[in-house]
DNA sequence: AACGATTAATTGGTGTCGCTTATGAATATA
DNA sequence: TATATTCATAAGCGACACCAATTAATCGTT
């Protein structure tokens, strides 16, 4: 039989009362539970640390000196207890949000602002995920909510559509694709392109499988950033395709980007599991309000 | 669902060893144990405290935060039970002996120097005891073993003997008796008398009512210690029967002492309760040795 | 002296819980 | 692909913490 937290808090209001009746109210127990824990932490200790009669409750010797390393065990307890509520509050108030690499780019600043003024308390704990997970960390847990495009391999998350962009391709410089303003799918479904790094339906969606009859995509690389993929492309390797906005924040010498006229538009989209809790809700209304009604032109 | 000492131990285990196995083994219980008692207390913190794959456990963030409150909380519980431990083997290393006021006096220095040379850890707590408790705290567990004169109302005592002497009757000076030698319990059975304050075999014995046929004590007045029952003899409200060393002890002007011949010895002796453990063992044998054989006569 | 009031201990019964063994699921390693 | 390692889950069981009711002891009051 070992020493609990419970024997220390009744030696201490035991101690503290005088009496077992008034320690027991104070503990919420009823008094014979408490008698018996009394008995069974003197058990455990050896000796008694009360001399007590039917008319009065006082300390032995040895229950004096007890007394006080009990009352500092005591106050590490609160202190540990304390701690444990603060952290467990200060995480009720931090929002983890993933984002696609690329993604959501152009709002983030205004996203982070505005989050911050209309919850000043709360932290906010922005995380970039690469190609290898489209979801943002949804899958795993690691982020309360995430902004992707979907599609994504997850049933149980609920999607919140802020925007919509074209989809471009992105060529080498030189490709003799590059000459055109704009292309369509059925110029590029038969070039060598490069893919998400994991298979699933937001890597189908990216190669334009929606669109393809007979065509199968020849993957020639798979990259999980930005960077890497539009490496393969500058190499010459293959084509991509991504969104507008990718095009205009990763622009770089050795690639050109042109619109896909004949692709359904991308969404970009904020998903989060279950119900939303206080702060993801009012960060979707920031995410609302920043991103209202955007829809993303293709730039110069 | 409170917090308990074992969680702090288990979540350290866990912290150090990062291994829920290894962790389990040196808290001696089985793993799925140790992952029920880290599962609820992540529970009653309201997060979790680590990440764990089936490869590998490292703390999170929080769990950081906490394990810094648990290790002081931690070294408390040991101070808390290494203080235990420190009192409980003093306790166990302590005699606690009583002697009714007046008894054995010639041999207790002798006792306490004898007893610190064979048991030089130990440490003897001797208390006085007056009339109102002739068993000398044996009655009420306040001591180990008692130094006593039989009779006395306990019947669950071990009584050993150690020394024997002679009756006395103390008498004002001036009283007739005072004249004699000596003197007979037939000349002052019907003398008035001071007897112990609280009825039982005890008063009763130094009341002398073994020999009283048809002669009642004529009780006049009621003493707790010695210096209140030589007080009221020399006042000469009555007389009293003690012991023979108690005359010696306590002689003083307005009283004098004169052996009752036909009385029989009275007996010092040492009470315990249950088995005499190691300490009490060894405190009869010290004090066989110290009055050994010892007899004691009426001084001049 | 007797009674009521107060207080701690005891008793009996019940639901919870912490432990063990056995098994499952996931992931490195050969 | 098979094996080993590791944490989580499941089922069963014994212990125990609790409450309600009662008992025992003691004090104050009439």
């Amino acid at each position: 039989m070992n020493i609990q937290i419970r024997h220390i808090r009744a030696f201490i209001a035991v101690a503290d009362e005088r009496s077992f009746a008034r320690a027991a109210e104070r503990l919420n127990v009823s008094q014979p539970a408490l008698s018996q824990t009394i008995i069974q932490f003197e058990g455990t200790l050896g000796f008694p640390v009360f001399e007590r009669t039917t008319r009065s409750v006082t300390l032995t010797q040895s229950g004096e000196r007890l007394l006080a390393r009990a009352r500092t065990l005591n106050q590490d307890i609160d202190a540990f207890q304390g701690e444990a509520r603060a952290l467990q509050l200060a995480l009720k108030n931090r929002l983890r949000v993933g984002y696609m690499i690329g993604t959501a780019v152009q709002f983030i600043p205004a996203i982070i602002r505005e989050f911050e003024r209309i919850r000043p308390g709360a932290s906010l704990d922005l995380q970039e995920f690469d190609f290898s997970d489209p979801t943002a960390g949804l899958r795993d847990g690691k982020v309360d909510c995430g902004i992707i495009r979907p599609p994504v391999d997850l049933d149980d998350i609920e999607i919140v559509a802020i925007a919509r962009e074209k989809c471009v391709v992105c060529l080498p410089t030189g490709h003799r694709l590059a000459l055109q303003e704009t292309v369509e799918l059925d110029d590029i479904l038969d070039e060598p392109i490069v893919a998400a790094p994991v298979p699933g339906v937001w890597r189908d969606y990216w190669l334009a499988n929606d669109y393809r009859v007979n065509r199968p995509a020849k993957v020639v690389f798979e990259a999980a950033t930005v960077e890497s993929e539009l490496q393969a492309v500058a190499s010459g390797r293959g084509i991509s395709i991504t969104a507008d906005s990718t095009a205009q924040y990763y622009a770089r010498p050795g690639v050109v980007f042109r619109q896909i006229v004949d692709m359904r538009e991308c969404v970009i989209a904020i998903g989060y599991r279950g119900q939303p809790n206080r702060l993801v809700a009012d960060f979707i209304s920031v995410v609302n309000r920043v991103s209202q009604g955007s829809h993303i032109q293709v730039g110069a």
